[in-house]
DNA sequence: GTCCAGGTCGTCG
DNA sequence: CGACGACATGGA
């Protein structure tokens, strides 16, 4: 992979507007990436395969008429096709805490673990890092790799031992790829490894895998849930039981196979038209 | 100072 | 199963 692609590699959602700034005229169109041209590699990474258009069941919009108002907004996000390694170590990071302090723990990470890339973007010098590769995480000191985690002990070893089962193959993504295999599958098979509950899970395959139908229960979609689509349940505090509950009640209000790519629209739309919030 | 952040896990009744 | 605390920090 060239290096500039490492500036898109963020492991957060970004608006089509947005990523334009990157510009890709840097990108010559005889490169290849893994055997691919450029304009076949962007169309699958931003997923400009899903129509936008179809995430939504038919009579949505009428059911929904004030929802949809605000969420007209929002079609121009897009869920990324991104790397399962930093996916996976991504989400690791996001638990219980604000959007800034994951960010700036996945910055850390880069910083400590990554390798340094220097690039010339319009003829200015830019330093960026890469995402650490499963190996330098998995030989990584704990008490260093804590100090990049939010101190947080438990949350370093997690992810040493995660990177070291991705080395041995126990974690390995060509298995988990298969579209075939059933999404409580799928997300008992990631829970095996410490630190990933269901919530990381959906998560993981949602943006790591391409598994547009995982559709993770955090926080947010909770309130959404019960304020947008007043579900009862989504009032009382999570539990496992209740988040398979939530699952299969978000399954019957959106289209099932496109469940987790809808919810990620939701899930903006709550955060920024309703909580107020600015950070993506 | 208090509450809440893209949770998970162990323990106790 | 439900409730609660530990884990950790920072912004509102």
């Amino acid at each position: 992979m060239p290096d500039y692609f490492y500036s898109l590699v963020d492991s957060t959602p970004i608006l089509l507007k947005q990523l334009t700034v990157c510009s890709f005229e840097v990108i010559s169109e005889s490169e290849k990436i893994n055997g691919r041209s450029i304009s076949e590699y962007i169309r699958d990474y931003l997923t400009l395969d899903i129509d936008i258009n179809r995430l939504f069941p038919s009579g949505f919009s009428e059911h929904y008429p004030e929802l949809w108002k605000l969420l007209s907004g929002y079609f121009s996000l897009r869920i990324l096709r991104q790397d399962f390694f930093e996916t996976l170590i991504t989400f690791m990071c996001a638990q219980g805490i604000g959007m800034h302090l994951i960010r700036k723990q996945v910055t850390m990470l880069c910083h400590t673990f990554g390798e340094k890339r220097s690039i010339l973007f319009n003829g200015k010098s830019i330093t960026l890092y890469s995402f650490p590769t499963p190996l330098s995480l998995a030989e990584a000191d704990i008490v260093m790799l804590s100090r990049c985690t939010n101190n947080n002990r438990i949350r370093a070893t997690n992810i040493s031992r995660a990177a070291r089962s991705f080395m041995d193959g126990a974690l390995d993504p060509e298995l988990l790829r298969n579209p075939h295999l059933p999404l409580p599958e799928l997300r008992s098979m990631l829970c095996r490894n410490p630190g990933i509950g269901y919530k990381i899970a959906d998560c993981i395959a949602l943006f790591g895998l391409g598994r547009f139908d995982a559709f993770p229960v955090d926080t947010h979609v909770k309130q959404y849930l019960a304020y947008w689509f007043h579900s009862s349940n989504a009032l009382k505090p999570l539990s496992p039981v209740r988040y398979l509950e939530l699952d299969c009640e978000a399954r019957t209000i959106l289209n099932p196979d496109m469940a987790g790519y809808a919810g990620h629209l939701l899930f903006h739309c709550w955060r920024r038209e309703i909580k107020k919030l600015r950070t993506f």
